[in-house]
DNA sequence: GGAATGACATTTA
DNA sequence: CTAAATGCCATTC
């Protein structure tokens, strides 16, 4: 068996579905796989793949404040998002001037028929 | 198989 | 919005 189990494979299909200028949230994701939030976390903390494949930076959580990928890193990380139009203020919370209904993708489908 | 861990969420104050 | 406490589930030890 692989390092990359079932379970994180869907995650990262899923994941790989985000479009660029979007995000989604960790409850999102496990909501479709009816999983918890914290598992879908897990797996996209072992991401294996580049991220122009898994764009997991794309992934915050669902009060819009972002993700523990951001640690000590948080500028670097920020900078990319503000690349795909997503902006954030000092605090790390997402900017109130865009439409978080417009910028949350939702539109998920199954992973099954997904290749990465 | 059991305990500890973590890129989270929800509720309450 | 901030902060603390509790629940959550797959992975790892």
């Amino acid at each position: 068996m692989t390092s990359i189990t079932n379970f994180s494979e869907k995650v990262y299909k899923l994941c790989s579905q985000i479009p660029k200028g979007k995000v989604s949230t960790y409850k999102l994701l496990a909501d479709f796989l009816h999983t918890s939030p914290r598992a879908v976390g897990q797996s996209l903390k072992k991401n294996p793949f580049p991220s122009s494949l898994v764009p997991c930076h794309r992934v915050i959580q669902s009060n819009y404040f972002l993700g523990g990928f951001f640690g000590k890193e948080i500028e670097l990380k920020k900078v990319k998002l503000e690349q795909e139009g997503i902006y954030f203020d000092n605090k790390g919370y997402l900017s109130k001037n865009l439409s978080k209904k417009e910028i949350i993708f939702r539109n998920f489908f199954d992973p099954k028929e997904f290749a990465i």
